[in-house]
RNA sequence: CUGCCCGUAGCUCAAUCGGAUAGAGCACCAGCCUUCUAAGCUGGGGGUUACAGGUUCGAUUCCUGUCGGGCAGGCCA
């Protein structure tokens, strides 16, 4: 309904543009003007049309302008400015928003589509290799909101986390876990400097001895060490002594899969379980809920990364070098070409990657969304460039890039502790400041913008703080509610057929228009991939209605008055709550 | 060294495929509660959009260069 007013309107621009000009068809796109006083929308078709039609713009858009057939929704058409063609909306189309808002309810905004695309939403899939961090923390809110954004906006949406649970450093993460465990037997191995060396690690360990009991034990610790390349010094920090310290861990590993055989697997299994695990409900208190877990492994175990290459290989994008080998993504924009199978046979991540996205495409998804942390910027390329090689729509492929979050404490930046190394992670995170500050914070910025997160305003409890603004004003008008059912027995479901023609001052007009504006937020929020555009319209949508509360008073003792204020406030309450709920962020009725 | 991203008020950030007088919040100053939640509101000062060119009716936005910051340049993931 009121998507359909713009593009009435539009319709309308269209035909008096083709009155005057029919030579000259361009697409008239209205825009929701900037500013008060500018009407409810805006064109500049004169401005763009009047060199090839050599007509002065103002000139141009006044012989427009008068050739706009008559409307209701239209109180008057006025050329501004250059030569801009304004829009003013009749009052009585604002007056109907109410009752849209009210009759639509929690679906209030959201998208109809016809055809709904069907969108795949990968974000987070951290290696499981242990806690989550704050950068996490941003790529989970961000993709969170976002998926729920395209959903709201009418597409059909899967929630994807790509677990890598193939690689070496899960089977790191596995000795590190059974060298701890092997400790509380009292068999002491020195442990590898680059082993995981996390707390999380020994309660893995015990975790380990209570569910499985020595079973990993029955070893000889002398034969752990057995073949292994002595460590450089510790304080040697070159390239070379770098690569012993590998050499010495992936040793340690080979020793750790012989000795344990077949237990092997089931201690990676349990290793890979636990952090899964954990990270699943970090994420869903975290608000964020993934519909599918996807296995690295599973493209293994069913041949599909053999298939990919196979498929590389038969187009002839893939040539053998130093025995190893690579795909061509030089032919694709890449800057280097990329090995794909090591010289000892094994394939590379890449090659992996090139499975699971194949994988993706045959899956059937008309948009293919990749949340990734903004250094991996440089592989996009080669992804990009093996979808090609693979004769797929490399277009349909959308990359959304999440920069660094660092949080400042006092002032000063806290996101890591310079010591250890280690991330603050995210369920401290959540602990210091709450998950809906810490939801809203991570989207009140454009995505690929560093993020300062200031650790103390979030915990602030006042209005500098924009979750308690927001929410703030939420529980205001529920507050409104409340009173307005116990002291003159309104019915909130009435509302929706309440007259509305008497609200005309001037702040109840420009709530109406706020409120107008919201499914075009939501489109352009997700056409955008841009949570943090929600995010600014509730601060200017709960700005306008503390303003109102302010100057007028909702309860007031006429009764078609009062109960069309509370009906205004009933919209910018579901309005708010509507908005909050894509961005994760609790809707209090109380506060 | 090369590539990508970014430089907007003192600070943190917006700005609808290039639009009208570049906007908010914080901080600073001065005000507003006997009335529906003051976790709120009103007013004020604050800008050569890093710099220099270019494209055009119009540039924070597009192009080139300079300066400054971030990230990336593995047979790691």
């Amino acid at each position: 309904m009121i998507a359909d007013i713009q593009s009435q309107l539009t319709e309308l621009l269209s035909r008096a543009l083709f009155s005057v000009a029919p030579d000259f068809g361009i697409e008239v796109r209205l825009a929701r003007s900037r500013q008060e006083g500018h009407g409810d929308f805006t064109s500049n078709v004169a401005l763009q049309l009047a060199k090839q039609m050599k007509i002065p713009p103002r000139q141009l858009a006044e012989r427009v302008a008068a050739e706009i057939p008559v409307s209701s929704l239209l109180a008057r058409v006025e050329v501004a400015g250059a030569g801009f063609i304004n829009l003013h909306l009749e009052a009585s189309v604002l007056h109907e928003v109410v009752h849209e808002v009210l009759t639509r309810g929690e679906r209030y905004g959201a998208g109809v589509r016809e055809t709904p695309n069907r969108v795949l939403v990968e974000f987070v899939s951290a290696n499981p290799t242990g806690p989550l961090h704050v950068g996490h923390g941003r790529g989970a809110a961000y993709g969170a909101s976002l998926a729920d954004i395209l959903e709201f906006a009418g597409h059909a949406v899967t929630r994807e986390y790509y677990v890598n649970d193939a690689g070496r450093q899960m089977d790191i993460l596995a000795l590190s876990t059974w060298l701890r465990y092997l400790d509380l037997f009292g068999l002491s191995v020195h442990f590898p400097p680059n082993g995981y060396r996390g707390d999380y690690v020994f309660t893995m360990a015990r975790q380990l001895r209570e569910a499985h009991g020595d079973r990993y034990a029955r070893v000889d610790p002398v034969s752990i060490l057995s073949g292994v390349p002595p460590l450089p010094p510790a304080e040697r920090g070159d390239g070379e002594a770098q690569a012993l310290r590998e050499s010495h861990l992936d040793a340690l590993i080979d020793n750790c899969k012989y000795l344990l055989a077949d237990a092997y697997r089931s201690l990676h299994d349990f290793v890979l379980a636990e952090q899964l695990g954990d990270c699943r409900n970090d994420l869903a208190e975290f608000g964020v809920h993934f519909d599918v877990w996807f296995s690295e492994r599973s493209l293994y175990d069913l041949g599909l990364v053999e298939r990919a290459l196979a498929q590389l290989e038969r187009a002839g994008h893939l040539y053998s070098q130093d025995g190893a080998l690579w795909f061509r993504s030089t032919a694709f924009g890449d800057e280097k070409d990329r090995v794909v199978r090591r010289e000892n046979g094994q394939p590379t991540y890449f090659a992996s990657d090139i499975a699971y996205h194949l994988n993706k495409y045959e899956r059937g998804f008309d948009r293919i969304v990749n949340i990734w942390g903004a250094d991996h910027h440089g592989y996009i390329p080669r992804v990009k460039g093996a979808v090609t090689a693979l004769g797929l729509d490399a277009h349909r492929l959308d990359i959304a890039l999440v920069q660094f979050a660092v949080l400042y404490r006092n002032g000063q930046k806290a996101s890591m502790s310079t010591r250890s190394g280690e991330f603050v992670t995210l369920r401290a995170l959540r602990d210091e400041v709450g998950r809906d500050a810490a939801r809203l914070f991570y989207v009140l910025r454009k995505s690929d913008q560093h993020l300062d997160f200031d650790l103390d305003l979030a915990k602030t409890e006042s209005s500098d703080n924009p979750v308690y603004y927001l929410q703030y004003a939420h529980a205001r008008i529920a507050s409104i509610l409340r009173e307005w059912q116990s002291q003159y027995d309104g019915e909130p479901g009435e509302l929706e057929r309440v007259d509305c023609s008497c609200l005309s001052d001037p702040a109840e007009l420009r709530l109406l228009r706020e409120l107008m504006a919201f499914p075009a937020v939501v489109d352009e929020a997700a056409s955008q991939y841009a949570p943090h555009v929600i995010a600014f319209y509730l601060k200017d949508l709960a700005a306008e209605f503390h303003r109102y509360y302010t100057a007028s008073r909702i309860l007031v003792d006429v009764t078609a008055l009062r109960e069309a204020r509370v009906a205004l406030a009933a919209c910018v309450r579901q309005t708010l709550a509507n908005g909050l709920r894509l961005l994760g962020v609790g809707a209090p009725e109380a506060m």
